[in-house]
RNA sequence: GGGGGGAUACCAGAGCGGUCAAAUGGGACAGACUGUAAAUCUGUUGGCGAUGCCUUCGGAGGUUCGAAUCCUCCUCCCCCCA
């Protein structure tokens, strides 16, 4: 009923590194193992994603996934391949952004106290807060040496740079988290992104040393786009998890907007697709690239299961819309609820209605009042290079906006270039 | 402590008294082509009431008809010698 984890991650990409010894104990027993997630903001970003997939996969195999939360961790601050010193978080942030980040693990885990393999989440905060500063020394300081901290990748290049002793302790703590977990709970391994390595076998060592476990370590690749820049952001913007910070809608358009190449890669990493169905799916694709089907099964898959079959289905009926044969009749014809849910998500302005009875320029009604574009110039730019459309109608500098622009008397869709859309409110 | 080099638009980096709103490359945005792909090609990348005006070349002053460019002081970075 054990399934070979660490081959399920190679055929997936997502295997960097991993202890030896690893592969033949998940072979033979039942493990638990951990991924810790900092709690610097109020929602995991697709970036975080990675690492929430290999506690799915790891529980798939059979294996026990425990999501550690780092209200203290969090509290430091991990130097690792960091430019510079970090700012502290409030205490009450900490806390909250560690609630939501809760929230949003319980999509993908299962929970389920009925199964031996149940996930569970734990929080440093609860071990940390009762140790003082001596008893840590004591107990944690003084079985690592300063030569093998420094040793780290991690910590290389801050040496030059300036790192407090706060940072710098980062490891201690994280390592200590680990021994803290092999001893209560009999948590064998952790899991991570590549970057941490350097923080994890600082545990492993501190374990060996401690209590003489044997314990095991294992990271994924951080990600990055084909072009090597970095991946999950959309104009430099994150793309959150959270509905609040990050539509469903942009959400769905982010995974569907990859490239192929891209999207063969995603696919193996946020699905849990099974090998064969993503071959199937892959030869699909090449037969008829234009379908777009790796993009579209990766969207829908994850849509579907970081927000839900609901906000899916809009996003779908939005991005038809949107980009399908939308034209201002078949907008016209769309009434004011449709619309709304829609445009959920896209940007929006409200304007008086006067602004538009008494007709506008079109350069003055995308700047002054409504803020589409950031200045006149860039404006009558865009425009003149062909990239506005007033209601999917091209438009021109000298256009006058006036109230035959409105659908249903009281919307106007503005598109900048092919992919963005802003939904003028007139009230 | 002594000596030297540097700070220029999102980044890298030229310019070293007027012709500089500032070369070039990267990035970003847009257009064409396409499949809401990749590659490629093209355009844009300080603001405005725009053949002109205003604000920008680390900060503050000064010289000059005129300064990113010269001088003084300050802040920060790098290198070499002790």
């Amino acid at each position: 009923m054990l399934k070979n984890f660490i081959e399920e991650l190679k055929w997936r990409g997502l295997l960097h590194d991993v202890m030896p010894g690893t592969e033949e104990l998940l072979l033979k027993e039942s493990v638990s193992g951990y991924v810790g997630f900092d709690p610097t903001a109020k929602s995991l970003t697709i970036g975080n994603l990675v690492t929430v997939m290999l506690l799915v996969h790891f529980q798939k195999s059979g294996h026990k996934p425990i999501a550690l939360v780092g209200g203290a961790t969090g509290m430091i601050g991990d130097p690792s391949f960091k430019n510079e010193e970090r700012k502290f978080l409030s205490d009450e942030d900490v806390r909250f952004n560690m609630e939501c980040i809760k929230k949003q693990l319980e999509h993908f885990l299962d929970f389920d106290e009925n199964n031996a393999n149940n996930a569970e989440i734990v929080n440093n905060y609860d071990w940390f807060k009762d140790i003082s500063f001596l008893q840590f020394l004591r107990d944690v300081g003084k079985h690592l040496t300063i030569n093998y901290m420094c040793a780290k990748d991690s910590v290389k290049k801050r040496l030059e740079s300036g790192l407090s002793f706060t940072e710098f302790s980062y490891q201690l703590l994280q390592g200590y988290d680990f021994y803290h977990l092999n001893k209560t709970k009999n948590i064998k391994i952790q899991m991570g992104g590549s970057d941490q390595w350097g923080n994890i076998t600082s545990g492993t060592e501190l374990i060996r040393r401690k209590s003489g476990n044997e314990a095991y370590a294992l990271t994924c690749p951080l990600l990055t786009k084909s072009d090597g820049t970095k991946f999950g952001k959309s104009e430099g913007q994150n793309i959150w998890l959270d509905p609040d910070l990050t539509s469903p809608y942009k959400f769905y358009q982010f995974w569907l907007n990859s490239s192929d190449e891209e999207a063969l890669k995603n696919i193996k990493i946020f699905t849990t697709f099974e090998r064969e169905h993503i071959e199937n799916l892959e030869k699909e694709h090449l037969e008829n690239p234009h379908l777009r089907i790796l993009q579209k099964e990766l969207a829908k898959d994850i849509t579907c299961r970081v927000h839900s079959v609901d906000d899916y289905n809009q996003a779908i009926e939005a991005s038809e819309l949107l980009f399908g044969k939308g034209t201002f009749e078949s907008l016209s014809r769309l009434n004011e609820k449709t619309i709304i849910n829609i445009f959920e998500g896209v940007p929006q302005s409200i304007i008086t209605r006067d602004i538009i009875e008494n007709s506008i320029n079109i350069v003055d009604f995308l700047v002054d009042k409504t803020n589409v574009f950031p200045s006149k110039g860039e404006a009558r730019r865009m425009i003149k290079s062909n990239a506005v459309s007033i209601n999917k109608n091209r438009t021109e500098e000298d256009k006058i906006v006036n109230k035959d622009d409105l659908i249903n008397n009281k919307y106007i869709i503005v598109q900048k270039g092919k992919k963005n859309y802003h939904l003028v409110i007139c009230e």
